[in-house]
DNA sequence: GATGAATGAGTCTTCATTCAT
DNA sequence: GATGAATGAAGACTCATTCAT
């Protein structure tokens, strides 16, 4: 019954000219997932607007969902190096001061393609194994708790594999609703401190004072 | 060739008979949902499943988006009336005690149909999605800031609007995320502890010190 | 990577409209396979044909393959029960009428579509388990062989089932490439004679003489 | 729009190398058609599995049907050059002994390529099919024609012209029909005594005296 | 009201074939 | 000559929706 099985790309593309292609293909299908939606995105729109046969199309991508597969890797893929680079950069300093960081480019991240993230979060279904952000979280909750480790003594936590969960769930749902749903948040500056100060209350010990939370008792 | 936009049910089945179809198509429609998921589900399925011809269905639904509209809905308020009841039970509560069983609540709520709420949440585009979620977000950050309010002297925050948009988000996302990746998280009531600890500390004062959380000014 | 899997028609017609709905499609399968051969007859063409919408068609087939199915089918069907019932009427005659009389039964039912038996004969590939002429021969054998069986004193064959395969195979292939190759040859009577002679020296004892073949040994 | 008729090669590759290309076009033809059937055969399925380039292909052959045709061609001359060898071979020798050799070699030569004959027989439309089993019948036809015109005394049969035509179907058939449908038979040495009865008998005066069939007596 | 047969626009997808490099 | 990227006509098939009974 099911129809499709492949997501991967059909092939490399080794000549430039192939390269070019699929580079326009991807771009296309972008733009249609942008402006049509997921659901009304066909493999024939995509091909027109790339202004590419659709067996050119078919010759690379094995069909819909491959290339909107492909699309969500190429973009997660950015996101993930700035994450990546972000967390590599901050790995020295303080908690307080890295968090700010982080989320300031977690915020900057989903500025970078609002539309195309709104479409694959929203009409998107799960494509391949994991999807979109969700690839996207796992790493960074990756990235966290290795940065928690090192900071252990700045932490009022104590299982870092859930405070680092909670700590960039939360992170990525403020960012994420504000795009989605107060455009306006973002402009102000200070919503990083708000954001900031959430998860950092979450995990730092209250000031200066080196105990440990704990966590039932009093 | 223009599409439906219409998403409201065609007639209001007054008389029993009318009412009784009406709710064995949408159970079908929700079972198939879950079955099938949104792109496999077809009106015509969900008229066999729910032992109606495909006529009737037309006769009480518009169209396929009306039929999910009406499930989302039917769900949201099973959802928010949970939601209403709660915030009206603990509005004279304190703060900890309040957040702690709104926070039970939330995540009480996302176990009720989590297979439908996953389909909801991940596969079912933007028409019958506004209504999803978001409107319980919407309806929950009303009851909150309308909780803070009353309790403002135990607050450390002063922008009642982002700090009920900031807390209602935070609940969300983290049981959002804990149902859909990490459900063996439900399952300990440390969970909530958890969840409500986030919350609080961004909220409250720091215990027993009567200062205002100063945002903009010294 | 196969892509259709059922031949069987979808639904069975319950009602006068489909029924007439379902001989329209397969006349037009018959006719469209006549004049365009297998490989260019489409399901488009055949709806087209028929006067039918191409959805309509596959209310009641799943494909293409599952309509010559059906136009086999019934075909098939026609000639069994042909070649049946002369079996029946010729049960108790002796070999040399009875083979005589069966062989112009075969022969004349090759002349009933002789166009439709080419094209299925010629170009279309197996569908399903059996096709077309082995799923008739197959019957024709088991027929043979019974009526044999009760005529074992006249026979010279002492292996019933290679002496029915022989010689329906005979009769089959005989008539067959008459009606494709030497159509001037079903015209003359003669031909049933010779047929016939072929067959029964075969399988008949030399005149007279009601000593058995031995098969290898003096 | 017009469909290409052509069906004979491009070049008559008479370069070494080129001879050599269109060799291992025609092999991977063969394997491609064998393993995928004749509907999923494609050119460029050929192309990659000969290790050419699909335009190196169409350098050689027009199309699909000619690249087919030429695999039958190949076939058939292989056959027919067996069959004619055979012919001569036996030309001086009784009719019971020639009959049986013949019949022996069409057997064997079923057994040359099954697999690939099968294909060729049962799913490859007309074009091709018409140069197959039909040239060599008609050949075989011919051949036996002129053996039985020098051994006219031999036989009880008048016209010629039809008994070469049913000695040659027959034998073609039950050939056939065991190759396809009990290959069991092949095997058992027997079969080749059997179908040589069936035909003898129809051909041969009863061994020169009253009516009687010695089959394998002197 | 109920029914379900009929519709057909629109999707996905393949593959023989061409042609610029 | 060789290459393989590109082409696009054509075919299979689905499904939301209508409408005669």
């Amino acid at each position: 019954m099911a129809k499709k099985l492949s997501v991967t790309p059909r092939k490399q593309a080794l000549q430039a000219r192939s390269r070019e292609t699929v580079d326009v293909i991807l771009e296309a299908t972008a733009r249609i997932l942008v402006k049509e939606g997921y659901d009304r995105t066909s493999t024939n729109k995509i091909a027109r607007a790339a202004g590419v046969s659709i067996g050119s199309l078919y010759q690379y991508f094995p069909g819909k969902e491959a290339l909107v597969a492909a699309v969500i890797t190429k973009h997660t893929d950015e996101l993930l190096e700035l994450i990546a680079g972000t967390a590599l950069r901050v790995a020295q300093l303080p908690l307080a001061v890295a968090t700010r960081e982080l989320v300031r480019v977690m915020i900057e991240a989903h500025a970078i393609a609002p539309k195309l993230h709104r479409v694959l979060t929203e009409q998107t279904p799960r494509v391949g194994r994991l999807a979109y952000m969700e690839k996207i979280d796992d790493e960074a909750i990756r990235l966290v708790r290795a940065y928690l480790e090192m900071h252990r003594d700045e932490l009022c936590v104590e299982d870092l594999d859930l405070a680092s969960f909670m700590a960039v769930t939360t992170v990525e749902a403020l960012t994420h609703a504000a795009v989605l749903r107060q455009p306006e948040l973002l402009a102000q500056p200070h919503f990083v401190d708000e954001v900031t100060t959430m998860v950092l209350r979450y995990l730092s010990l209250p000031d200066g004072k080196p105990r440990k939370r704990a966590r039932l008792s009093a």
